[in-house]
DNA sequence: ATAGTCACCTGAGCGC
DNA sequence: TGCGCTCAGGTGACTA
């Protein structure tokens, strides 16, 4: 479920509901996330400054440090209160004032909650993070730059957290799809025009999709993000063996660093001759 | 440094 | 109904 735009979406509808409120405890019921949860004993009776985001991990940032929270593939953070019944895999409580509870529920386990003292972003998990896509310094010229002699897959290439943040497997292949660049070619090979139009892309598809689940969740409450709305823009991602929605070619099927691809074989020609219009 | 693979963990869906 | 297999939105740690 999260990727960077619902990561956001959550940072969003959280933000109002605890900012500004004091925290009175963690309760941690099950401590084996994908690091041991270990927090400092001190952390109880802060106030919430406010809740940031880096990359796809959530930021609650008090006077003196912040928790670091990761949804990993599963996860999922929503206002409940002390009374609303536990479900499985609710591992976590945030217990804020005026019984106010951010329940962190998490099946796979493959998130993380950290605790770091300020600078914040001296935190290991933060320290060798690339831009935020949405962003001044990610742009088609930073791409091409740092492309040089890279020979990974282009779809690769803009998964990795040290080249920009928070594009994940579906973002990837919508961006892909939508900037006409076939996800397979060398990164070093996409042109600088195809840069300019994937970085174009990928700010298009993630702020698009912020929007959609803001407009989804925006009564946010609850978890849940799947929403039908996204699911309804995507051009590929899950769409192998059907038309593409421009052209009609059937989408093809591939597997690029064990993640399933899909892509249209006809308007992802190579490295981005058009932008495709959808 | 770079590219590729493994691992972590649970649940859903499918064929038999 | 049950079993075994594959796959899933992430990403750090290994290995060559």
């Amino acid at each position: 479920m999260p990727e960077l735009p619902e990561v956001e979406t959550t940072r969003r509808g959280l933000s109002p509901l605890i900012e500004g409120v004091r925290l009175e405890r963690i309760v941690v019921r099950d401590p084996r996330l994908r690091w041991p949860v270990q927090l400092p004993a001190s952390l109880r009776d802060v106030e919430l400054r406010s809740l940031g985001r880096r990359a796809k991990y959530l930021l609650f940032n008090m006077d003196h440090g912040a928790l670091i929270v990761h949804l990993g593939m599963s996860g999922s953070l929503r206002i409940v209160n002390q009374h609303t019944p536990l479900k499985t895999h609710d591992h976590v409580d945030l217990v804020f004032a005026g019984d106010r509870v951010v329940r962190y529920h998490d099946p796979r386990r493959f998130g993380s909650i950290h605790w770091q003292a300020n600078p914040v972003d001296q935190h290991w998990l933060l320290q060798k993070l690339g831009p935020e896509p949405l962003g001044d310094e990610f742009d088609g010229a930073y791409l091409k730059r740092l492309a040089r002699g890279r020979r990974v897959a282009v779809k690769n290439f803009i998964m990795d957290a040290h080249v920009v943040v928070g594009v994940g497997n579906i973002y990837a292949a919508e961006s892909l799809f939508r900037a006409g660049i076939r996800p397979t070619v060398a990164a070093h090979r996409v042109t600088l025009t195809a840069y300019e139009s994937l970085a174009r892309a990928i700010r298009f598809v993630l702020q698009r999709s912020i929007h959609v689940g803001g407009t989804t969740l925006r009564d946010f409450v609850d978890h849940d993000g799947n929403p039908g709305y996204f699911k309804q823009l995507l051009n590929v991602y899950g769409r192998d063996g059907q038309p593409c929605r421009v052209c009609g070619t059937t989408l093809r099927l591939t597997r690029l660093g064990q993640r399933s691809t899909v892509f249209c074989p006809k308007c992802q020609r190579f490295q981005g001759f058009r932008e495709v219009n959808c």
